[in-house]
DNA sequence: CCAATAGTTAAGTACATGCCTAACCAATCC
DNA sequence: GGATTGGTTAGGCATGTACTTAACTATTGG
């Protein structure tokens, strides 16, 4: 068991995204909403193998999914990639903040 | 063992941060260099356990480190964390790529 | 209605992960 | 030199992950 209780949604949403398959499926609803089907084509994998990378990006809050008929239709939820974001730029050190202001101070010239 | 072979550098990265005692280490990182002992301290968890999850972090290229005597010294490695970001920073929408050039233009003014 | 399509559930397997304890090594300190 | 400090190695255990196949359900097109 991980170190800490369920209620770590960064680490789920990075966990998400460690899987080569799960990052496939992300850049693939990039360019809009797809049925698991589809998601599914290019993956070289069962049908139920990808129905779990589902259910982890899901759980993840990486992606939302609702059932229309008998296909289900998935699509990102683009806010939980930011937040992953947010986490990663807040960890730059002070080297690194002092580069970024040089960035800003050039780009508002 | 997850769908594809080894050298998948992002993947390993995320890996690495879907852990949050890996992510203590790297919030404590962030302010600067720092030993093995001094990363365990706040961890709850025997010096092995750490080690291993400096290993992964170090194999993912997030820390570097080097022995000094019998003290290692950790350091974060920018780069690699950057990269990570500019993946997630690659996963945009359409809407949200239109949000973001309103942003700009706004900031531009 | 029947067959094909899209998805779901269940159960099983192989391997990875996150911890532990015990034993060990090598640089310091007194 | 001997004890202490900081780190390392080895082995083991419980749980989690990434798949598989087989069987089943619900929608839909002809």
């Amino acid at each position: 068991m991980p170190n800490q209780s369920g209620i770590d949604a960064v680490g789920r949403v990075f966990h998400a995204l460690a899987d080569p398959s799960r990052r496939a499926i992300v850049e693939r609803l990039v360019r809009g909403p797809a049925a698991v089907k589809e998601l599914a084509e290019p993956l070289a994998m069962s049908l139920p193998a990808v129905m779990q990378h589902l259910k982890v990006l899901e759980d993840a809050g990486v992606i939302v999914s609702e059932k229309h008929g008998r296909v289900r239709s998935c699509r990102l939820e683009p806010q939980t990639l930011r937040t992953a974001e947010r986490w990663l730029s807040g960890q730059r050190t002070e080297g690194e903040r002092q580069l970024d202001q040089l960035d800003d101070y050039l780009k508002g010239t």
